[in-house]
DNA sequence: TTTTTGCCGACTGTAGACAATATGGGTCGT
DNA sequence: ACGACCCATATTGTCTACAGTCGGCAAAAA
C-alpha cells in the first residue's frame, strides 16, 4: 500500500473504490487542467502525482493517455507528460471549425427548436445581459460557455456536442483566452441576442450564419487581443527583463503524427 | 568536433527513441480493427492478447484508453474491452457532422487552391472513374477514401483532418458501411467531379454546397442500404434461424458521460 | 578558463504479483 | 423439476519491483 500520511486525500477519491481508479484520476486531472491549476507547459511527475493523489503509477499513466488523446497533455517518450500549450496557428483552427460546428446549430436549432427551450435560452441571453450591465466579466465569460454548451447540446447531436466539448477544453489551453477585455462584452452579447432572434425565426440559414459570423467575431476578437498582449510583453521586457523563465521547455515540437487514413 | 546537426541517427535508434511498446500496440491494434480483423462487438481479453504481442498488460491497457477516447473500443470497469459497435444514430450524426466539415473544407479549397493541387485531385478523379468502368467497387472504395482525405488535408487546417479522420475511423466500425452497392458507383464519381469543377471555379459557396451535398447524399445511399441489408436480414431471419449470435453481449449500454462544459 | 568525460540521481518503460470482481456450473432445498 | 445459493475459475484492477534512459554535475584533460 502507498502510505503517505501528508495528503489529504480528495474526498472523490476516498469514497471510491467502487469505480475505477482510472477515470476519477483522468477527470481529476482534467479538471486541474481546465481550472488552470495545473498550467500549460507545467511538467506532470508521475511519481509526485501518484503519491499526491494516493495512487500507484499504473491508472495514472493510463489517465494520462486519455488525456493525451484528448489533446490536453503531451507525453514525450522517456522524457514525462506535460500539459500542452496551444499555438495561436492551432487557436485560430479551432475557432474555424467550431464555427462551422456552429452554423450547424444554428441550422438544426432553428429548423428544430421548441418553445420552452427557446424560452430558456431567452433566458440564458437575458442573464447574461445582466452580466454586461454589472460588468462581471468573469461571470459572463461562464454564462457564455453554458450557453453555447447548451446550444449545442439542443441541436440534437451528440457527436458534435461531444466533439465540440472537446474542442473547447483544448482551447481553454490557449492561455491568452481568459482574460478578455470587457469593453467587448456588450457586442458578444448582442449578438447572442441575435443568434436567438435568427433561431426563433426559424430561418435555418439566418441562423446558422448568425452563429458562423458570432465564432469568427469572438475568434477575430480573441486573436487581436492577444497580439496586443504579447506585444505589451515585448516592449516590457527589455527593462523588465524575463520573469517567469524556469520552466522546463520540452514544448517545442508539437507534431502528432497525422496517419493516414487508412492503412491497406 | 561539431558533427553535422542534420544527422540521421540510424532507423533503430529513431524507432527506439520515438515509439514505445504503448504507441506500436495501439497502432497495431487501430489497423486490427479498421481492418476488420477484430469485428465491432468483438471481446479483446488483456492476457490473450498481451500473449499474442509478447508484451505485457501493462502497455496493452494504456494502448486500450488511448483506443477508447478515440471512440473505437469500449471499457467497462471489470468486464474488460471491446470492439465498439455504431449504431445507424450514431453513423447518422457522424454522416451530418462531417458534411459540415466538408463544406468548410469545400469553401477552404475554392478559396486557396493551387494548380498543382487542383491537377492533382483531377487526377485522382479521373482514377476512381477508370475504377467505374471496371466496376471495381473495392478500389473505388479505397480511392473515395483517399480522394476526400486528401482534400481535408489540401484544405489547410490540421484541427480540422485530424477529427475528421477520427470520424472516418469511428464510421468504419459502421458494419455494413463496407459492402456498399456497385451500381451507385457512378453517382458518387459523378459528384466528385463537380466537386472539383466547383472548387476549380473559386466559388467559396458553391464549392461548400457541393461538398456538403455529396456527404449528405453519400450518408443517404449509406442509410438506406442498411435499411434494406436489415430487411433481408429479417426476411430471411424465420428459416434460418440466429447463426452468428453467440458474442458476448455486454455492448447494450453505450453512453459516454457527456462530461460538463466547465465545472466550476 | 574551456571542454570533455564519467558518474550519479531522478524518472520513465515494462513486467510480474497480488487483490478484487464477474461468470458459469453445480448443489441443495422446496 | 425448478429456482436460489454458493463455490471454482477466469479476468480485470492495482501495486511493487526492476531495468533502461535522460540530464546535470563534478572532476579531469586541453
Amino acid at each position: 500500500m502507498n502510505v503517505n500520511a501528508e495528503y489529504v486525500p480528495h474526498p472523490t477519491i476516498e469514497l471510491l473504490q467502487t469505480s475505477s481508479l482510472v477515470n476519477v484520476v483522468h477527470g481529476e486531472l482534467e479538471q486541474m487542467i481546465l481550472s488552470g491549476k495545473l498550467g500549460p507547459g507545467e511538467k506532470l511527475t508521475e511519481l509526485t502525482l501518484a503519491a499526491q493523489l494516493g495512487i500507484s503509477r499504473g491508472p495514472l499513466r493510463e489517465a494520462f493517455r486519455m488525456l493525451e488523446e484528448a489533446g490536453l497533455v503531451r507525453i514525450t517518450k522517456n522524457r514525462g507528460v506535460c500539459v500542452r500549450d496551444i499555438p495561436v496557428e492551432e487557436a485560430v483552427e479551432i475557432f474555424d471549425l467550431r464555427a462551422a460546428m456552429d452554423e450547424l446549430v444554428g441550422r438544426k436549432l432553428a429548423e428544430n427548436i421548441t418553445p420552452p427551450q427557446l424560452k430558456e435560452i431567452r433566458g440564458m441571453v437575458d442573464t447574461m445581459e445582466k452580466a454586461v450591465k454589472d460588468k462581471d466579466t468573469y461571470h459572463y465569460h461562464l454564462l457564455n460557455l453554458t450557453f453555447h454548451d447548451r446550444l449545442v447540446e439542443l441541436a440534437g447531436n451528440s457527436k458534435l456536442a461531444e466533439i465540440y466539448r472537446k474542442l473547447i477544453k483544448e482551447l481553454s489551453l490557449f492561455r491568452r483566452l481568459n482574460l478578455e477585455d470587457g469593453w467587448l462584452m456588450p457586442i458578444s452579447a448582442s449578438e447572442h441576442r441575435q443568434i436567438v432572434k435568427a433561431i426563433a425565426s426559424g430561418d435555418a440559414d439566418a441562423a446558422g450564419k448568425a452563429m458562423f459570423e458570432h465564432v469568427m467575431d469572438s475568434k477575430a476578437r480573441t486573436i487581436e487581443h492577444n497580439l496586443r498582449r504579447q506585444q505589451q510583453a515585448h516592449a516590457g521586457q527589455g527593462a523588465a527583463s524575463i520573469k517567469k523563465a524556469p520552466r522546463p521547455s520540452l514544448q517545442t515540437p508539437q507534431q502528432k503524427s497525422a496517419s493516414n487514413p487508412q492503412r491497406s
